[in-house]
DNA sequence: TACCGATGAACAAACGATTGCGCTAGCCTA
DNA sequence: TAGGCTAGCGCAATCGTTTGTTCATCGGTA
């Protein structure tokens, strides 16, 4: 058990708020020298921690952070974590982490839970379109930060990347290389990157005048798993694309998977694009080009937008980042070193 | 903000205790049906929650475990905290996530952050051997588990694996295939999985009549990063080991990433052997040999370990799972579907 | 001597929930 | 009709802090 103040009140002979305002170092009330320099002394012996949870309840905040993903084994959401994490740690803030696994109800009853824990924030980076919990974090009018995916109902406080860009981008690289029939691993049509992914991949086809074959376009949501699932489809099809885009690297590395399994060899009969630039991308062999977003960032700036809000009642804002193609040998024999350092630019509404 | 007991007292006509009683199926006391039912409709009607903050000062418990772990970007403590989360989220329980990049500073801030947090209990995934803040944590008599890594002075509940057999077992392996200038990658000798692993790895070498070169030892920490750096200097020996075991399988991955740059090819140049069986080391090219241990089990376990403390105010039990080799392309060409399902056995002291 | 202004610290009311205990009213029994 | 039992609910303390207000004391001044 912990010491309380009433206990050190006592064996300071002085009352329990003269030991909190030492404490506190509170600067409303002067407290002789003799008094103070007591009470520190006795702070310091027994190693005196407030109770946070009575704080809590008196000051109307907890210092915890929340963090809503799919899941922390993907490793774009473990970076993503440490962002976050590293930007609140320092501040005094504790992170919860939560793990949907995609499924609408976890995320529903880890919300009600985390709203009766009255956490000072969350940030939510496994949302829907017209997604209800979202819906229901905007009426409780707590602060919230929807992260990568946004929920296109209301103009949620954000933070993620032009996505219809990126898959633009992505696929323009593709077509620059001289393929003409290119695949898409799609994300869900439920997810904003999943929908603006793949209009990237149309855009792309129509700035260059090609006709893109709606068969090739296969939806594989977002894990390994489901990629290598999705892939095999596409792969064994009577007339396979050259190239694929894939909507982010989890997806593509199940890709390269199958691919290696039915024996193609990658760049040369199939250049594969990701999206994420997860630490993972770089180190594959062959190296995954793909789109840079700055996950870490999303994090560190997800904490900042959640602390703007709290510290001013203001509305949250939204931050756009824009993503950078990297290109590896995934598409480009040999490219290792082409690669230039990612830049990351920024979009604030 | 959220309706308070108050509000709805009066809104009832009824006093604050009685809301709380229908709101908890308090069975110690009768209500009347009619005011039972009438306060029932209010709580749906409002979709109450009581204010856990309240909550928890009241009854002493928070309903919060924490995780310590050195880095959550590291997949083994990824899995590790799934393990925790699928454990504690059933129960009610949230998991606070604290990072503390293997630094002694960050774990004592953060581990005293928690103590003043009141969190329920503490798995800890980053001790050292003689660790400061372990020694404090026994002091404080709160519930406390060390998963994987554990610290020599005293009987500290714990899981994990036995490190000792299975760097024998790994070394082991290594021998059989013919292998004689065996190097080692080792772990920290301030860590209980480094000096085990290091141990179990010379034991194999007794046991098989080998003399091992202590030149091949080269300390490497836990990183990829740390392994490729450790990697560089033990294959640029005059005469380098022909096979490699690697205390991680991070380790063994940024080894990996050094041969193939030296252009060795492996098996066949050189054998390597991690430890962990974290996902990734299946999906390498080629795949990874490697100890499996049930990570995503540790953290279960862990929490349960953790919840027997709370409720029956027991000391913790030590668990200890046998490691079991999985044979992958990494030392035997072609071992792809000879690596058995993992079955570990369990040993409970 | 009487009053006044600081100074230093105690008082007490929150924050929102839980829970042992006590009170009232109604009914039954003697 | 008085006494007792019980059902149903209110009372109030408590968890540990924070903080506006009040109170006592003391030195100095008129």
């Amino acid at each position: 058990m912990q010491v309380t103040l009433k206990e050190l009140a006592m064996r300071a002979n002085v009352h329990p708020s003269t030991i909190s305002r030492v404490a506190n170092n509170d600067p409303s009330l002067r407290i002789a020298v003799e008094t103070r320099q007591r009470i520190e002394e006795l702070l310091r012996e027994t190693g005196y921690q407030p109770n946070g949870i009575a704080r809590g309840l008196k000051l109307r905040q907890t210092k915890v952070l929340a963090v809503v993903i799919p899941d922390i084994t993907n490793p774009f959401f473990a970076a993503l974590f440490r962002g976050v994490e590293d930007g609140a740690s320092p501040r005094g803030f504790n992170v919860l982490l939560c793990n949907t696994d995609g499924l609408p109800d976890r995320q529903r009853s880890h919300l009600l839970s985390l709203q009766a824990r009255r956490v000072d924030g969350v940030i939510v980076a496994s949302s829907f379109l017209k997604d209800p919990s979202v819906r229901e974090l905007r009426r409780q009018r707590g602060p919230y930060v929807l992260v990568n995916r946004f929920s296109d109902e209301g103009e949620d406080p954000f933070v993620g990347s032009d996505d219809l860009l990126g898959g633009q981008l992505a696929t323009g690289h593709l077509i620059e290389l001289g393929h003409t029939r290119i695949g898409h691993l799609s994300g869900k049509p439920t997810v904003s990157t999943g929908i603006l992914r793949r209009r990237g991949f149309l855009a792309a086809h129509t700035i260059a005048g090609l006709d893109p074959d709606p068969r090739l376009i296969i939806e594989a949501g977002y894990t390994e798993e489901s990629g290598a699932l999705a892939a095999r489809r596409l792969l064994s099809m009577p007339n396979p694309p050259t190239a694929v885009f894939a909507v982010t690297d989890m997806v593509a590395i199940g890709l390269m998977g199958v691919a290696r399994q039915l024996g193609m060899r990658i760049p040369e009969d199939l250049a594969v694009v990701g999206y994420n630039d997860i630490p993972l991308a770089s180190r594959l062999s062959p190296g995954l080009t793909t789109m840079h977003v700055p996950i870490h960032e999303f994090g560190s700036v997800a904490v900042r937008l959640l602390l703007e809000q709290l510290e001013s009642e203001s509305v949250g804002r939204r931050v756009r980042f824009t993503p950078d193609l990297i290109v590896r040998e995934s598409t480009v024999p040999g490219a290792a070193h082409t690669g230039r350092l990612a830049r990351t630019s920024l979009s604030t509404e």
